[in-house]
RNA sequence: GGCGGCAUAGCCAAGUGGUAAGGCAAGGGUCUGCAAAACCUUCACCCCCAGUUCGAAUCUGGGUGCCGCCUCCA
């Protein structure tokens, strides 16, 4: 089975192809940076990068390129705001994007291009639109004019004659007088007193929003890509009209596969900004783990909206205990005689399949994550079998293959593995600062002896005071008891 | 007004013609002084109505409800 995407340009999933064999050229719609990040956000990145980790662990080299939206009148008037120059602005929420960001483990993009920083570009782009006719200069302003493009709308599924202009109710009345059409949209904006401006043939002022991707892409990805991403709110109108400005200056269709993540919702609505109802990723994260908030996104599937609730972070918060209990387990497996014989590359085939085929889906995380339950619960059976009886009931060399696949797959999904080694050294740390074996067996020596007096008050305050430092009693048959260290810190 | 999406157990969420994955939560049993683990076990007439079909959560038509977009937006 091969990969298939689902484009929302045909409105169906497609088989994957790529204009290069093996090669992915990715284009990502990012932020404006003129706040902080919040949930919404955070969903759609870890979902590219997702979509990225996955291909490259089918073999793909992926080129990853995301852009900032460095300048725009949001950021304008936030500078104004707050009195600071608008470079200060957006170096902060940049910065604050990649911490946030790389906390959820999204990894890095190959290039963040930003609009400021594409100027002559975006000039060139724009003066070659309007050579050809599809753009006008208006009073220092410059208009895309849509009725030039015979196909606007092919994104959206929309025809101009059906869109009602300003239905949204946010127009400039200033702007609507020197446009041919209502739904032209700006591809340079003259500039106001005190704004930010950069010279042009058209006189001071600076791009509008959508020229930006359009330069960027040709730019760094060159004419042709393979997929292009962004919030589902971005089909209408950014991505419609990037087509629109790449396609009628280059002649050649921009992205093979447009792919857009469903919304973040809270109580019932979209999480939005202008909605005042979002929760910052660095809010969440001051009291919940990042890979719980992963874990949250990839539960669902990318193109069906998610409901944020306390409940559903609190489900998350557990399945990802149970993904991390499946993985520190490995401290009690290296216990295993042949633990070090069964050392090996090899991982669980069928696991490896099921995976595949969920993820070549159209990413279907819901039933990839399945399979990591499935082995996570496994494992963490194996380990308690070797707490309680001592012994495992499966093969110590599948088991390491499990364990190796589980950490493989979870990799791919991004979903961090904790570093075996820094468990081992907590728990030897915490066995040179307690307590020895030796002062543990006598206190089980000791308890033993008051439960054979029933004295049970005295049995239960040895097993709370050895579980205070860490060590947890089990009662086997035959009045033997068995011991082990907490692993969980 | 136009375009689009969604509706599956207490909650989250897969499943696109063959008789309901998975996760969370909950309950019962064996065992136990208590506890833990293990094992066994319970938990969905898939929003409604009609139709197509040997067979529909899945297809068609009609409802109902919720949501999104229509130049701020991931």
């Amino acid at each position: 089975m091969s990969l298939t995407i689902y484009n929302t340009l045909t409105r169906k999933k497609e088989p994957f192809t790529t204009i290069e064999p093996s090669k992915v050229r990715m284009y990502v719609c990012g932020v404006t940076v003129y706040d902080y990040c919040h949930l919404g956000h955070a969903r759609s990145y870890i979902v590219w990068d997702t979509v990225r980790r996955y291909l490259q662990w089918r073999g793909y080299d992926v080129r990853y390129v995301q852009n900032f939206t460095d300048i725009d009148d949001k950021i304008i008037r936030r500078s104004q705001e707050e009195n600071l120059p608008w470079q200060d602005i957006t170096h902060k929420y940049i910065d604050a994007y990649l911490e946030d960001l790389g906390r959820l483990n999204v990894k890095p993009a190959d290039a963040y291009p930003k609009a400021t920083e594409v100027i002559p570009q975006i000039i060139d782009f724009i003066k070659r639109l309007i050579d050809q006719g599809y753009a006008y200069a208006a009073d220092g302003d410059v208009y895309y004019a849509v009725e030039k493009f015979p196909t606007y709308g092919k994104l959206s599924g929309r025809k101009l004659d059906q869109m009602e202009a300003g239905a949204s109710g946010r127009v400039d009345e200033e702007a609507e007088t020197k446009k041919r059409h209502p739904l032209d949209f700006a591809l340079w904006k003259a500039a106001k007193p005190g704004e930010p401006e950069w010279q042009s043939p058209w006189g001071l002022g600076r791009p509008g929003w959508h020229i930006e991707c359009s330069a960027m892409v040709q730019e760094l990805l060159g004419d042709r890509i393979d997929i292009h991403t962004g919030g589902e709110d971005l089909v209408f109108p950014h991505h419609e009209n990037e087509i629109a400005q790449s396609e009628a200056a280059l002649a050649k269709p921009l992205a093979t596969f447009w792919m857009h993540n469903g919304f973040v919702k809270i109580r019932g609505d979209k999480m939005s900004k202008s909605l005042k109802n979002f929760t910052t990723i660095r809010s969440l994260l001051e009291n919940t783990d990042a890979m719980v908030v992963r874990l949250f996104v990839l539960q669902a599937y990318y193109r069906s909206p998610i409901d944020f609730t306390d409940e559903a972070i609190a489900a998350a918060e557990n399945s990802w205990k149970t993904l991390e209990e499946a993985v520190l387990a490995s401290a009690y497996f290296k216990s295993l005689p042949d633990w070090s014989n069964a050392q090996s590359e090899a991982l669980d085939e069928e696991s490896v399949k099921r995976f595949n085929e969920a993820m070549d889906d159209d990413f279907n995380t819901p039933i990839a994550l399945s399979v990591l339950f499935e082995l996570a619960k496994e494992l963490r059976r194996q380990r308690n079998l070797i707490v309680h009886t001592g012994k495992p009931d499966l093969p110590t060399t599948q088991i390491h293959q499990k364990f190796q696949t589980l950490i493989e797959l979870m990799t791919t999904l991004g979903l961090k593995m904790l570093q075996p080694s820094a468990l081992e050294n907590a728990i030897s740390a915490e066995v040179s600062l307690s307590i020895t074996d030796d002062e543990i067996e006598a206190l089980i020596q000791q308890r033993q002896e008051a439960r054979k007096a029933k004295n049970f008050a005295e049995s239960d305050r040895i097993r709370n005071e050895l579980q205070e430092k860490g060590i947890t009693l089990i009662d086997d048959k035959g009045g033997i008891t068995r011991w082990h260290r907490n692993s969980e810190q």
